[in-house]
DNA sequence: TTGAAAGCGCTAACAG
DNA sequence: CTGTTAGCGCTTTCAA
């Protein structure tokens, strides 16, 4: 009843040729003749021939293919992140295995072990909130995979980076705010243990002190990247009955989680208590107030990554490590414009994406 | 300077045994003994053995590995599917090669052909807007590869589907809009060639004419399911000066195009034009107004996917066609609750996911 | 210009 | 219980 996928072999016995002629002429080498390269295209098309990619992966020394390591998937940041590096790998003829490890590392490290196993040419990975063992990055670099850190970079030397400049993201927003008359600023920190979330938190405090205030410890909160975190958080403070004027979120999920936590409780922003992000999404012009955040380019992040990948996988030992730093710039919407008022201001009316 | 892999043959040199005796144990193969399986198991993991999965799945026949072929990916729905997708399918030991069209049939086409070359086990596929040419589709099938198509479901026979109600939910929607005083309803449709598409928009006329409306033709607007076209279908009603008081959205991102359209021309909603969206994303609880909708249940959608496909996979020839069809709920928000006022209503506060 | 031989790393069938 | 023999489908020498 099911066709057997056709092989070299089924197209050479036809042919009366050798599988290795087939094998060459399906891949236009010299060896073969235009014209025996022609008709040998024409048949296997007809036969409906597909090659075995575990096949020809096995003998050839490379797949065409990349892994990519992601904490979440339903999420503003990587879903954007990650269309992008489908579209670039698309372009340039290689496929993506994408793993997502749910923030766990237990499973991130399974996912690396099998993309190692899978002999994928390159590795992109942006790690999970809870990953402290670092061993596993050890063994793909002994084993020669070219691996880029995009985003979430861990404290180890001698591997690709592309990171956001998250201290200069962070200190600017907060030297907004206290220009424009804040000074009880809390700051939803996340994990300070990630990369991001340290660069952020020290942006946050290095601004302050520089304007000569002092952080209030219970404003500085850590626990998560997610929705629930921000949520809970800000209950936290309100039930203690201790707001802050302002809040600074390490991401905008945070932000939602509180957004969502003072509409329940029925207060409003910007009057009752005011927000900034890093990171956006489209979605933030549309909330009401339109939130205002630090802006990281997602597009930018991944060409990036996997230009330095590429070009790793082609140079191979001779290539040369590199740490890529991307601009962030501060969107300001309706949030955080004006301190204890609803200032709607004139700021950048967001465009739609042209691709839509 | 970089460790090549460790093989079978590696470790069998190492311990005096031979390979076979190595790759069964590996396995758990009950032909070798405890002990020796374990001791090849400790040295193994000593050497850092990690399987070569081209040689693996090149002898054995499966490669316990499924295809996904999905239109979009920095998109809720989508996003929210694929991320419980991949839950599934690790939790069963399956890997998933994620593959995006972009909404380009030819695109889609291409990369069907490569999860075949990969050999997949399976496949679960979300067809493209503009995708018209089913061929491929029947290449599968002849191939004996399981498929299941999901939500977006061509008109063929003889083959899985898990699709969701939209004809009813759409169906429904209007009827309340009916009931509580909408007349002059409108409808941005989309795609009608696609099956979402045409049952949503069915289920809207078939509203309409059974509560003797008639549909004013140009309030029906096809397009296509994202922002751009919501934002652009709006404003050339607009500038027409032929708004209707409530517009039913295909998808949530046409919506999202409309609440733009209306930011920026300074009306209001639900007062100067009033909505309500096919599908559910969590930010739509955020909006102001929050935003009133036609739910689809998205892991619903993945886990029925997954549980068909594997099921298909695990029978072979011995599975019978399935066809799901997943029931959809209306939630009410803060739009399309009265007409003509700006009720907020009593409805369903949206909880917050708990794994979050 | 073509093809025969060898092998990528692994598994399945059979025999000892 | 263990190992020998044959491939899976393809590519890369190397000889003709």
């Amino acid at each position: 009843m099911k066709d057997k996928a056709i092989t070299l072999s089924d197209i050479a016995q036809k042919l009366n040729v050798s599988i290795v002629t087939v094998s060459k002429a399906l891949r236009d080498h010299p060896d073969i003749s235009k014209q025996t390269t022609k008709l040998i295209k024409k048949v296997s098309e007809e036969m409906g021939y597909s090659p075995n990619l575990m096949a020809r992966n096995l003998s050839a020394r490379n797949t065409n293919t990349i892994g990519v390591v992601i904490p979440k998937i339903a999420h503003f940041f990587f879903g954007s992140i990650i269309e992008k590096i489908y579209d670039v790998a698309f372009e340039n003829n290689y496929e993506i295995i994408l793993m997502v490890s749910q923030e766990n590392a237990e499973r991130e490290k399974r996912h690396i072990q099998t993309l190692l196993s899978m002999k994928v040419d390159g590795i992109i990975i942006s790690i999970s909130q809870e990953t402290k063992d670092y061993e596993i990055f050890e063994t793909v670099k002994r084993r020669g995979v070219p691996l880029v850190f995009m985003d979430r970079v861990p404290e180890i030397g001698g591997v690709n980076t592309v990171a956001v400049d998250d201290y200069t993201g962070a200190y600017k927003a907060i030297e907004h705010a206290l220009n424009i008359g804040y000074k009880n600023i809390g700051h939803f920190a996340g994990y300070t243990k990630i990369n991001i979330g340290y660069g952020r938190s020290k942006g946050f405090v290095d601004a302050m002190n520089d304007h000569g205030i002092e952080v209030n410890p219970d404003w500085l909160i850590e626990g998560g990247f997610g929705e629930k975190y921000g949520y809970e958080a800000f209950l936290k403070l309100y039930r203690e009955n201790n707001l802050p004027d302002l809040i600074f979120t390490v991401t905008y999920p945070v932000a939602l989680g509180v957004y969502q936590a003072v509409h329940e409780i029925g207060l409003r922003i910007p009057e009752d208590i005011d927000l900034i992000c890093f990171g956006n999404a489209k979605m933030q012009s549309l909330l009401s107030p339109a939130l205002s955040c630090i802006d990281q380019p997602t597009h930018m992040i991944a060409e990036k990554s996997m230009e330095i990948l590429l070009e790793n996988i082609r140079l191979g030992e001779d290539f040369e490590i590199k740490k890529e730093m991307i601009d962030t710039s501060l969107i300001l919407r309706e949030t955080c414009v004006a301190k204890n008022k609803s200032i709607p201001s004139e700021s950048d009316v967001q465009n739609l994406p042209a691709g839509k």
